[in-house]
DNA sequence: GCGATCCTGGCC
DNA sequence: GGCCAGGATCGC
C-alpha cells in the first residue's frame, strides 16, 4: 500500500498523538518483529511520552522520551490509526499502543509484511535505516549527487533503480511508473544508457512526483487511509499506473503493461523513450 | 542483480 | 481454484 507519499500523511495526521504518554502497549503474538522482541518493545514504550512522530524514507519513528525509537514499516497494507479508545478494534491489529488521552495508536495489517522494530541509540546505526539513501527533497542532494547514486547501478534497468530505496528511497511502484511518465523516459532501459540529461529529468520528475503524491493526500488505490482513516485522492490524477489498454489521463499516448523483476510497470513507449 | 519468499484477501 | 496486489529481505 505505502509509498513515501502515503506514510507522510499517515505521520501528518498521528501528531496528535505527540506529547501523550503511554499507559500500555499491546503486541499481538503475530505482530511482525524485526531485530526486537516484544518484551523490549514493552519496556521502551512503557509509560514513554511520545516526544514527535517523524518519517524516515518510508519508516515511520516514533520517538519516545526514553531515548527509545518505535519503527514502524507499513509493508504492503500496513495502516497505523490514531482511534479512540473505544473504537472497535479491527481484524489484524497487531499492535495497540493506549495513550493517557483516551485515544490509541494502533497497527493493522492484514498480510503482515511490514515490520515494527527499536532502535536504540541513533537511528542511522539501525540496519535497515543504516541501507537507505538520502531523502528526495533533501536539500543537500543535487541533481549531479543523484545522477552519482543512480551511476553505481549501472546495470540496473531505470524502474528497478528508482525502486531502489538505497540510492534514493520513497518511490514505490506507483510513484516510479508515474516519475517515469513524467520524465518520458523508457523504462527498460538500463542505467548506462542513461545521459546526463534524462537522469536529471527524473531527478526532477520524481521529486515533482512524491511532491503531488503528498499534497493530493496519497494514492487510495484499494484500501489505503491516513492516521485518521481518511482516503487519499492521487489516484484520480494517475497517468498511467493501473491504465493498460488506456490513454494516458492526459490523453496523449496509449499505454501498456510489461513485468519488470517480477512486478508491473505500466508506461506509454510513444512518449517514453 | 534476480528470483523466491513472507501473508491475507479480492477478483476473475 | 488461480492469479494478483501499494514492499523489501535474503540466498544464490
Amino acid at each position: 500500500m505505502p509509498e513515501l507519499p502515503e506514510v507522510e500523511n499517515v505521520i501528518r495526521t498521528v501528531q496528535a498523538a505527540c506529547g501523550t504518554t503511554i499507559t500500555q502497549c499491546r503486541l499481538s503474538r503475530v505482530a511482525p518483529l524485526v531485530h526486537t522482541t516484544a518484551s523490549a518493545i514493552r519496556r521502551a514504550t512503557d509509560n514513554a511520552t511520545i516526544t514527535a512522530i517523524t518519517r524516515r524514507a518510508k519508516y515511520i519513528v516514533i520517538h519516545c522520551a526514553s531515548d527509545t525509537r518505535l519503527l514502524i514499516h507499513l509493508g504492503m497494507s500496513g495502516q497505523l490509526r490514531l482511534c479512540a479508545t473505544r473504537e472497535e478494534v479491527a481484524k489484524h491489529t497487531h499492535c495497540r499502543l493506549t495513550l493517557d488521552n483516551h485515544t490509541e495508536l494502533r497497527y493493522v495489517d492484514p498480510r503482515r509484511f511490514g515490520i515494527i522494530s527499536l532502535a536504540h541509540t541513533h537511528l542511522a546505526d539501525h540496519p535497515y535505516i543504516a541501507k537507505l539513501g538520502p531523502e528526495y527533497d533533501d536539500p543537500t542532494l543535487t541533481a549531479q549527487m543523484y545522477i552519482e547514486r543512480m551511476r553505481r547501478h549501472s546495470k540496473l534497468n531505470i524502474k528497478a533503480a528508482l525502486l531502489h530505496q538505497g540510492i534514493v528511497p520513497g518511490l514505490g511502484n506507483i510513484y516510479a511508473c508515474e516519475a517515469l511518465y513524467l520524465a518520458q523516459v523508457d523504462p527498460r532501459r538500463l542505467v548506462n544508457t542513461l545521459s546526463d540529461e534524462e537522469l536529471t529529468r527524473l531527478y526532477q520528475a520524481m521529486r515533482t512526483t512524491l511532491d503531488q503524491g503528498i499534497v493530493s493526500g496519497g494514492t487510495t488505490l484499494k484500501d489505503y487511509v491516513n492516521g485518521l482513516g481518511h482516503r487519499g485522492e492521487m489516484q484520480t490524477l494517475l497517468q498511467v499506473y493501473d491504465r493498460e489498454g488506456k490513454r494516458t489521463l492526459d490523453g496523449r499516448a496509449d499505454v501498456i503493461k510489461i513485468v519488470q523483476n517480477g512486478r508491473s510497470t505500466w508506461f506509454a513507449p510513444d512518449v517514453q523513450r
